[in-house]
DNA sequence: TTGAAAAGTTAGTTTGGACTAACTATATTA
DNA sequence: TAATATAGTTAGTCCAAACTAACTTTTCAA
């Protein structure tokens, strides 16, 4: 039966799931280098954390080899950019959050989020993007109420 | 000149600070035993951080001796403590989930949020709040939304 | 006031995840 | 096709943060 590993993931194989995924998108393939660069991390690490994705079958991976995402390991990767992706739209397009700030929270923040939140927060983002009654749009209404109240200045990174 | 560590704290450390904290605020002062319950660690564990922290001269600690924040310590725990209960609150608050499952991915979370989104996410917060143009609840809005359109049932723990 | 029980500490171990340095394999190009 | 540059791996180290087991200190009740 292959026995699919169930052990829930670390927040930094999460990472390079993430990674491995999103190299792959764009119809290249994802190169050992370019996960490290992605990552920030020695490609060492690399090597490692790709030897425990193998053995978990997330990945398939020979030394020297190309690096691709079994089945199993895809959908776990989707589920992982999926959260990444709403996280992150939350904080750019309800919050108002710079974009380079978001991603890098987003990257973070994701591996707490589980389902509950994550459907309820998407769901949130859809209902701000929906609203519109009687011509009041949310975001407008949060941007000039932020702009009056909005505090802090908030000038280092994150 | 007392050379105060500016070091950025740990996930973890920031977890202790935040537990001797909480512990602190209802009169009564933090055990170690009880550190060792909220954040679900052994006591050796707590020992552990104590001392760290104690080096970073963020609590008075004394091997079996009181355990209280210092001045320094006492404004990272409420940095910490404050970023943990906007979280927490949008949780609940705004998206409506259960406290429980709120509490516990804040906890998590909170180590990711950097100031800029915390202070948009605590006026996010007080606009929601507040929003209550020509009779219209965000609240109750939401929440009927949800109810619609909401989708998976997130059936699981978080 | 003494002797268990409870609380706390110490010593030593484990684990995950990173690193560097040195090595091997692959690719490139003269 | 051989030399060299680039990519990838391996071996070994380090560190934070947890653990258990054994020991010490404190507390409290008989």
């Amino acid at each position: 039966m292959a026995t699919a590993k169930t052990e829930k993931l670390s927040a930094s194989l999460e990472d390079y799931l993430e990674a491995i995924y999103n190299l792959s998108v764009d119809g290249s393939v994802a190169r050992s280098k370019n996960i490290a660069q992605t990552l920030e991390v020695s490609q060492a690490s690399v090597t490692g954390a790709l030897r425990i994705l193998a053995e978990k079958q997330l990945v398939n991976y020979k030394p020297y080899g190309y690096i691709t995402l079994t089945k199993q390991g895809c959908i776990e990767a989707q589920r992982v950019v999926r959260k990444h992706n709403i996280i992150e739209k939350f904080f750019v397009d309800v919050l108002g959050v710079e974009h380079t700030v978001a991603q890098k929270a987003a990257c973070e923040a994701e591996h707490a989020f589980g389902p509950q939140i994550v459907e309820k927060l998407l769901c949130f983002i859809e209902f701000v993007n929906s609203y519109n009654k009687n011509g009041y749009d949310l975001h407008d209404e949060f941007r000039s109420f932020f702009r009056k109240h909005g505090s802090i200045a908030a000038g280092d990174s994150n």
